[in-house]
DNA sequence: GAGTGTGAAGCAGTTCACAGCG
DNA sequence: CGCTGTGAACTGCTTCACACTC
């Protein structure tokens, strides 16, 4: 119930949880248990209801949560069910494939500009929008309305660009280049490595074939 | 310098630290301290030295750590500098971005055959791989030695590929369905879920806001 | 009775602080 | 003297266990 400090292992989870009813809801059951959605996720049930407890009471005692309520509020606190606007900075063949990747939409993240760099590119319509030269990236994410941002450029000049994005006054940014980028304390920053990943695996092979 | 059950969280560090001593490598600098290292990395001098410490005494005490051997030592502890040879499985957008993507192939991992279940992607060639029907799929990952498998099916089958991964004896697998899979203990699987990320960012950004 | 909500206990990862070595 | 390597202290997430409620 407290406001606190909220881990971030418990945010995503609240993600998944809520990904899990909409299964739930689809097969048509209305009330789950904490045991159920733990069964799932591959947590435990005390996991479940610690996580929850930091947002409210959702559930009835020896009953369990109402599918669709719970969802209800889960998307509340994840702030999705409303709209934010995305700016994606890098048309190559990453930041094209997450312009074109359906969920985002779906989901209210909706992708309203297209910068890059590339002259060839630059002007060009990618489905309903088009493509901008970096020139004018900080004058349109701020006419914009641009909540969050998208950076699928290359890593040399990703902490360049995060800094211009920053001093134009975005305060979420999604990374995909590899590599490790600094911000502010009040910018939200997220990267994707599929490179660390893959890493990760590969150290894991390596104890599996040693043992 | 013990063998135990490393963190997660330290493996993730190590691949950073790689990253980081190419860095200064191409700067010229030969020599780098714990201190440098977290700087770079936005962690500190102590968790660089843990990190590290699990698995031997690189360092020279008053000195710091050669920047040449020290990243000889983390690619043998991540197990690169070797080829791995990667399965691809869905030739949708992502799938084939994740293909064409330099940095794999650069680190070693080599995909080596794609499967997609269109009939009319199978039998077409990208660069020098074929695209192969999801029926050859047991036969294919056995045959071809794949020590590693990339996921980007859509969400609804990615379980049911995943079971068959398995069964064909493969044990590294990268997800990169939005779905919380299930495998064995012996197989090592970890997922790259973009939604999940951009949904932290929305709770983040909620808070900012209504802070 | 079944299953939630939660303080308390347990545990894992991080930080501290300092002895020890180059 | 500088910087590493590491037990010890600490912090914070997870798990336990049970009072409580529907």
């Amino acid at each position: 119930m407290t406001d606190k400090r909220i881990p971030d292992s418990t945010v995503r989870r609240l993600s998944l949880y809520l990904r899990f009813l909409g299964e739930f809801e689809a097969s048509g059951v209305e009330t789950v248990s904490s045991e159920a959605l733990a069964e799932r996720g591959g947590t435990t049930a005390a996991q479940v209801r610690k996580d929850l407890s930091h947002f409210g009471s959702f559930g009835k005692r020896g009953l369990g949560y109402s599918v669709g309520a719970l969802a209800r509020e889960l998307r509340h606190i994840l702030g999705l069910g409303r709209h934010w606007n995305v700016a994606l900075i890098g048309a190559g063949r990453i930041g094209m494939a997450l312009f074109e990747y359906g969920p985002f939409r779906r989901r209210g993240f909706h992708i309203s500009t297209v910068f890059d760099n590339d002259p060839e590119k630059v002007g060009q319509a990618r489905g309903d929008v088009t493509i901008h030269g970096m020139e004018e990236l900080a004058e349109r994410l701020k006419e914009g309305h641009i909540d969050l941002v998208i950076l699928a450029v290359p890593a040399t000049v990703a902490q360049d660009v995060l800094d211009d994005v920053v001093r134009a006054g975005v305060t979420a940014v999604l990374n995909y280049a590899p590599t490790q980028l600094r911000a502010p304390e009040h910018v939200a920053l997220r990267s994707v490595s599929m490179l660390l990943e893959l890493e990760a695996l590969s150290y894991a092979l390596s104890r599996q074939r040693s043992a």
